[in-house]
DNA sequence: AATACGTCCGAAAACGTTTTCGTGTTGACA
DNA sequence: TGTCAACACGAAAACGTTTTCGGACGTATT
């Protein structure tokens, strides 16, 4: 059990000055290669490594970044881990996990917590909460004090900030006609509630497909969830009571409860009704048929999330004739329409 | 765009000492109550924070805890980090997380990077390559230096430490168990090579269920994966070439995949042929049919993980008497069997 | 008038770095 | 022998805190 060593410990030890060693192992040539050598080899033996904590202290740079989940377990939330994490780790930099949980509060908790020097920039994406109260104060603020911050997926537009998203208003009207293509007409739709940004746009992106082609938007045809984890019912409540021939469905989980519900009710999927999701995850590709879906490539959308946060915390370094040109950028990532065994 | 403020800045704007400041903020009795709410107020006003960077180099302490995970995509390890952040986040801690993907080296440069000084101690899952090289010196090194580290799910018993695992050979064996109490006979298993730790204990658990009911083990039911990724030929080919009424699979994976694979045959699932699984994640709960499965509770293996590495860290503060009595726990979390669909 | 004590505040060290600026010792050269 | 540059190294500041110690001043006690 032998603590971390300092540089101060090897100077006493070595009977040089402090200034010695750190410049040793920087290998400048100030120092003798003799005595360079030896603190070397010291410091090796030794096994030092400089101390990060001092370092961020003295640069005011943690090499570290936080990334702000709703909620882990979304296998598309992970997916954009991943691709952060990628980027990140390439730069050289650590990844920071907070989950807001869909709460409101601990998203500011998370963000005041951290926006005092622990790290060096924000990814995020709205709470259920925040969006529904629209409070993005929180946001605004660290913004206001000179640190980066990228959203993604559920923005805000009122934010100024770089964004990564996917057009998903684009991405819904393209699974609506494709759904219309194969001759559907009475086409449901099974969405969030309006306050989720996603939720919202990809509502919109099903009302333009059938407006484009001259179906009127029926009402009785739209279902909104408020409360996810008891869908089913819901759901079920729906497919029954509607003669309908096919379902687009804003995510996964409501896409497979939709299939499983009509299995109940006596009706096959793709045969009787076809099924359209949003979201390429784990349940889309293993379910039973398995579901043709909207992948919205959560990978590409945290790398380059990753991407314009380090570079953007990397500009701040050189230009400090500050906020001149903050042209924030939005980048949209392409989304892909997977056919699979849900759709005729 | 206002940086944050310094308490030398506030000093050099009242015209008090930096000391006067910090100990007013902290409500120290020495300053007089007028001094003291002078500051506080133009500290308020000023959204005075203090740099936790400068409070960790102090204190020794980050207030951080890393997380290292083989794939985040795992609903399984997802479900962990969300128990692993509920309590350090009730005790004041941020999580760290690192994705180890599964690559020893990318495990090792993740530990080495963080310990010095960035966090105040690991939970660790063991990547496959690390497992199948069997090299675990960098763990062995951080705790050398007295960081705490708490392993979970695939662990080294060769290393000391605290431990947070299920029964996996118990559970294995109650599910292997379950299926000859339906009156099977001729059960496959489908596991992993044998150095992923868990994988090698729930093999165990299978074989000394059929044992015990005195069935021979036979060595054409066992497939043993190597490669996940291109599973479904292997186990296709597996459910073409034997004869069998039961598969015990170790992970969802592998039992949606048998489950497909079977339907691809001809046989249903159950009535020709019954699946259990190993963990309770999203393929078990909404493939149709749902797979019966073993729930490895992860939320509360990353609970107790948590706990354990958070009570480690803080008694260290205290007790300086060094590793005296270093009684490291094992806590083994309960599984249960959890009957769906997939088998009769 | 000397002592004691209480109140209020500041100086400085410490955490572990990096870096700028000096400074003392050589050796070469006029 | 005196001057100057090159070389090798150290002192100290800086990053932002907290905390210990001590000092100045005023008031009360002997």
């Amino acid at each position: 059990m032998r603590k971390k060593i300092t540089l101060k410990q090897i100077a006493r030890e070595l009977e040089v000055s402090i200034s010695t060693v750190s410049k040793s192992l920087r290998n400048n040539i100030e120092i003798s290669e003799e005595t360079r050598l030896k603190i070397q080899a010291f410091a090796k033996l030794y096994n030092y490594k400089p101390n990060n904590i001092a370092l961020s202290l003295k640069n005011k740079k943690t090499k570290t970044i936080c990334v702000i989940i709703p909620e882990i377990i979304h296998h598309f939330f992970a997916t954009v881990i991943s691709g952060v994490e990628k980027v990140a780790n390439e730069k050289g930099y650590n990844v920071l996990i907070c989950l807001s949980d869909e709460s409101f509060d601990k998203e500011v908790i998370n963000m005041e917590m951290l926006a005092n020097g622990s790290i060096d920039g924000f990814i995020i994406s709205l709470s259920k909460e925040t969006q529904m109260k629209g409070d993005y104060h929180h946001i605004a603020e660290v913004i206001s004090q000179g640190m980066p911050v990228v959203m993604y997926d559920r923005i805000a537009n009122e934010i100024l900030c770089d964004k990564v998203i996917i057009d998903d208003a684009f991405a819904a009207n393209n699974a609506t006609q494709f759904l219309i293509n194969k001759g559907f007409k009475n086409i449901g739709l099974i969405t969030t509630v309006d306050y989720v940004s996603v939720g919202k746009l990809r509502t919109d992106g099903y009302e333009k497909a059938l407006k484009n082609n001259d179906i009127k938007v029926n009402d009785n045809l739209i279902l909104k969830i408020e409360d996810v984890s008891n869908c089913e019912i819901a759901i079920e409540n729906f497919i029954k009571t509607n003669t309908l021939d096919a379902v687009f469905a804003v995510n996964e989980l409501f896409a497979v409860t939709a299939i499983k519900s009509a299995n109940k009710l006596g009706k096959k999927v793709p045969a009787d009704i076809s099924v359209i999701g949003f979201t390429d995850g784990i349940i889309s590709r293993y379910s039973t048929p398995s579901i043709s879906t909207i992948s919205q490539n959560g990978v590409a959308m945290g790398e380059n999330a990753a991407k314009m946060l380090i570079e953007r915390i990397e500009a701040e370094e050189v230009e400090y004739y500050e906020e001149i040109q903050q042209d924030y950028k939005t980048k949209v990532i392409d989304t892909e329409l997977i056919e699979r065994e849900s759709t005729i």
